[in-house]
DNA sequence: AGCGTGACATATA
DNA sequence: GTATATGCCACGC
């Protein structure tokens, strides 16, 4: 069956939209979970991300992404995540 | 149709 | 621990 991007787009939405509160998931586990490329993840979010929480979502080291990347720690952050140096502690909040 | 680019991941040095 | 190289996949020119 022919994934149709606009369906993919919206799996990854929904599962970032699932990432709880004071966790954070990666871009290749969201892909895994969707069945699609980690770059196709950074693509969606890039994209559309404006109405999920993109923030909840790093790179597979814990760091995050250049343009938002200040941004990303700070709400982390104040969510109660634990970062340590500018990478997140993925060891403790990884999601799922 | 081909080429370059990018909110990535993994392997290797 | 960081830096570099390769693979992947979709998008715009």
């Amino acid at each position: 069956m022919p994934l149709d991007p606009a369906d993919v787009d919206e799996a990854v939405f929904d599962v970032v939209d699932q990432i709880p509160a004071g966790r954070v998931s990666t871009y290749g586990a969201i892909g895994e979970l969707v069945g699609i490329g980690p770059r196709r993840v950074a693509r969606a979010l890039s994209s559309g991300g404006g109405a999920v929480p993109w923030y909840r979502v790093v790179r597979a080291d814990g760091s995050a992404a250049e343009p938002v990347r200040v941004r990303q720690l700070e709400m982390l952050a104040a969510e109660g995540v634990p970062v340590r140096d500018g990478r997140v502690v993925l060891s403790t909040v990884r999601w799922p």
